[in-house]
DNA sequence: TCAAAAGTGTTCCCGTTACACCCATGT
DNA sequence: ACATGGGTGTAACGGGAACACTTTTGA
């Protein structure tokens, strides 16, 4: 089978981005409301095409800055947790031809913006049980994503297929690794990251083994010195996250 | 920025196949030698440009077969482990043109063939290690795949570097996984399966403690009722793999 | 004074580790 | 008989779960 340059078919490629946060107590991921056919007015993911000089994290970093503003960190800025997820390419994903989709997972702190990044169209942050159906359906007051019999898709495209596997991805990557901490500003308490775990996985922890746990994971967390008692209750130690990026021993999700 | 199909630039998408097994107590993974420039005479990753009509599981499937023969376990068929690596999509790759190439890990028994596959081209089975840069580069006999010196890769484009993503996927997967079955024939003695986790960890185990675990974890192994005296000693009981996926607890990797 | 959140101490339990010991075959 | 690999018993050890208890703030 010898090599012929003019025997490939042609694809587009695109970046698509899972942007997940902590917000009052849920865990979010970033929508936006599409302006054209098709799915036109249905929610999706924040994406698009990858340049012809562009590397594929690239790309995705730029989508993330076009949409949010928010800058991953690379190298040296302290800005979110970007990695690639997984790669989708059914022939018939997207109607119009014959796109593959590099998705890509974002962990970012709560931002201060209700309204993320700067673009004109409509973009919200969805608790993911809405987008990927645990939302219980029945109208529970304002912007429902979803119809109330639960046959409808929330998302555009497959992305509710991506959006689930991102979020896999990150519960089961807050287990071994320190990037739990992604979903918190610099500087942070026990509490707050153990909310943050509590959110993502979806269950309770007890507070007390869990500080001695984290406090005793050697590169974990590093005393920045003040406290704070934003929380309530009595004032709490501020971290910073350490340098150890792997957990050993990990943390231990609740059996379901 | 509203939708242009004429906008985007056009890219080539194919797979990249990680394929590895277990021989004579190490990790090894197939490589085929180039017959066309760039990099030719050079061993790379077996792969190939996706179709216009097929998926990328597919993709894989397919040029998996034309390489080795092996059927990828899609629904009923037991054949190999196939599933999806990461995507790999610098601009200079490869210096023909824009390529992205999404790269599957396959996980085979040992085959009986010492040549895979019926492609004229070569093709053969090396140590991981030797192509990774681990092999102690001096001249231990035949089919050096690299030069002594240290300094030049062994394998052609990025193909190292997908490598090297794929073992380490291994190596993680069948801690939690049953996915070290994948190694072994259809039935299997605990002591076989042991080897498959000492070569794929390059690690040596405790039998004794080894077998309690594997044996009590349920859902990993089943008995098939026959016994094996083909590694000499004790008759050994054989097994067949488990219906479970996940392992809990999971194998523990001993510390480096 | 009370509620709320932070943090410490202690006990029980269960899984891993290390290793002594026995079992069943081929040569 | 002996080597080889298969398999069981058991005691020491270590980390997690559960929970009683103290500390420090705001209301």
């Amino acid at each position: 089978m010898p090599y012929d340059p003019s025997a490939f078919p042609p694809f587009a490629v695109t970046v698509d981005l899972v942007v997940l946060t902590v917000r009052r107590h849920a865990l979010c991921a970033l929508a936006v409301r599409r302006g054209e056919a098709p799915y036109e007015g249905k929610w999706a993911l924040p994406g698009g095409f990858v340049r012809a000089d562009e590397d594929l994290a690239s790309a995705a970093a730029r989508e993330l800055a076009e949409e949010t503003g928010l800058r991953a960190h690379d190298a040296d800025s302290p800005g979110a947790h970007l990695e690639q997820l997984a790669t989708y390419g059914d022939p018939d994903r997207d109607p119009r031809m014959r796109v593959v989709s590099v998705a890509h997972l974002v962990l970012a702190p709560d931002l201060p913006s209700p309204t993320p990044g700067g673009d004109a169209r409509g973009a919200r942050w969805a608790p993911v049980d809405d987008l990927l159906g645990f939302g219980a359906g029945a109208g529970v007051g304002d912007g429902s994503l979803r119809h109330a019999d639960g046959g409808e898709k929330a998302l555009a495209f497959d992305h509710e297929r991506i959006l689930a596997a991102g979020v896999e991805r990150a519960r089961s990557k807050i287990e071994y690794s320190s990037l739990a901490t992604a979903f918190c500003p610099p500087e942070f308490t026990v509490g707050e990251l153990r909310r943050v775990y509590e959110a993502v996985w979806g269950v309770a922890l007890d507070p007390r083994n869990f500080h001695r746990k984290v406090t005793g994971t050697p590169g974990f967390l590093v005393p920045s010195g003040g406290t704070t008692t934003r929380q309530g209750g009595r004032p709490a130690q501020l971290f910073r996250a350490g340098g150890a990026t792997l957990l050993n021993p990990p943390m231990l999700r609740p059996e379901v």
